[in-house]
DNA sequence: TTTATTCGGTTTATTATTTGAACCGACGGT
DNA sequence: ACCGTCGGTTCAAATAATAAACCGAATAAA
């Protein structure tokens, strides 16, 4: 691995749980010598990417990130476009909304969007990533992702976070299958207990899922009834990303969805 | 230059005006050898902060900086604090407003808002960096540095951009002392002719100043009463700011502020 | 069709950078 | 006064970055 991916690798330490990061535990964090950390850091820091708290001398994400995100949402407004969308869907399922992207092996929560309907809600803002196999964003994704892509996710060790996590590989792949099929992924309890959650893929110009969206909702609450609104919810959300993006819902997806919704 | 600053510079050649870069000028336009740039983009690209668009093979700002700033504003809300602030702002003086944050060296406009009441408008799309000698925001955020920074960009080559731009050293350190007696900066075409404008500092929570809020105006609308107005809208849209950022305006500023607003 | 140029990407030995352990003074707690 | 940890520094040893030449593909001109 390349020093700039070590560098970069800094980032992703911080997180809504720990926002401030100290020079030392950075380094025990990333598993890097401690000059080297600071090297590193400090080579970050100056760039902006991270910045150092005056008070205390850790450090947190810097101002640069604000400046590369305004220009890429300038050229291609992901998450200012989505916005709007996500949070109509948390308004109509009365349920939390989320979005995630795949971004290079990992997919990753980029945006919520939460009900004031219920006082018990599923939350989101300390899930930094989303296992493929245990989440239905990480089942909606991998389902329309290319067979070598899907052999390197099941052949890696498969965490069971819960009791209903399911970690068999060729129950896994009639799950896909499946999902495939129906155009829509489910999953019950299987990245937390009590939490019900279904998604859709989303996808990019050239017909490729880059995401999905999906509505987790608290299990007591899925009925029958539930479940279908929230379904058909999702497809008209995830079509509206998609065509918002520019993208475009393969034919075969398009039809199953159009069936439903 | 360590090897990291230089793959993280590579991010800074994409603007507005040039979003998408290729291998070759990507190369060209950072100075490097096309291999190092090759291992240096792609190193970028798996972490997302850069992403190859699939048609052509260009490459322009990846996911990674959404998820980035995401998580930055989550902790310290500096543009969606500062966004109501600016476009009332734009509103009130029916100019345009924009923000700036002092990154490293140098001053980089964050976010603008812009008015509708008159047709014709100063726009500030394309601006990557503000020079602290010609403009208001570069001269407020100057006024409040310490002097070896002062020192540092005032023995750096200034650039005549205009003809009203003010070159000569002691002119401009004897305008710095202005700008720290009344609060307030002014620019008469300094940067681009034509455009006026006026801009107050920003401070952090330990009272260092981090940044600037300005108004541009088209010349030829800045009357006295509009100079006024103008004056007095900034001063509020400055402290407010501060105070959402969870900072606080050094006494002797405040008490210039009170006297005018 | 041939020729020439440019593209994105790869290979290689050479070179310069990164790395890790030990070290420093400062700080906080006992 | 002692101990541990903090952020930051030093320097020889190890490793990773670099530059030039090269590759096949695509495009355009002749």
């Amino acid at each position: 691995m390349g020093t700039i991916a070590k560098a970069l690798e800094l980032l992703d330490l911080f997180t809504r749980a720990q926002p401030l990061i100290g020079l030392s535990e950075l380094s025990r964090l990333a598993k890097l010598n401690k000059a080297t950390c600071y090297r590193m850091v400090t080579e970050l820091a100056d760039f902006g990417l991270v910045e150092q708290v005056g008070s205390s001398r850790e450090y947190r994400l810097g101002p640069a990130v604000l400046r590369l995100s305004a220009l890429r949402e300038a050229q291609v407004p992901t998450r200012d476009a989505a916005m709007p969308v996500l949070y109509a869907l948390a308004q109509s399922t009365g349920e939390t909304a989320h979005l995630s992207l795949l971004t290079g092996q990992l997919l990753r929560p980029l945006a919520f969007a939460y009900s004031a309907r219920h006082i018990t809600k599923v939350t989101m803002e300390d899930t930094t990533n989303l296992p493929f196999h245990a989440t239905s964003s990480g089942l909606a994704v991998l389902a329309f992702q290319p067979n070598a892509f899907q052999d390197a996710v099941l052949s890696a060790p498969l965490a069971k976070l819960t009791g209903h996590t399911e970690t068999n590989r060729s129950a896994l792949r009639v799950r896909l299958g499946q999902i495939r099929h129906h155009g829509i992924a489910h999953s019950i309890g299987g990245y937390e207990a009590e939490v019900n959650s279904m998604a859709v893929p989303l996808f990019d110009a050239l017909g490729l899922c880059s995401g999905a969206v999906a509505v987790a909702a608290v299990g007591s609450r899925m009925t029958e009834a539930q479940r279908g609104l929230i379904q058909t919810a999702l497809i008209r959300a995830g079509s509206k990303i998609t065509a918002l993006w520019g993208g475009s819902v393969p034919a075969e997806v398009a039809l199953l969805w159009q069936t439903v919704a």
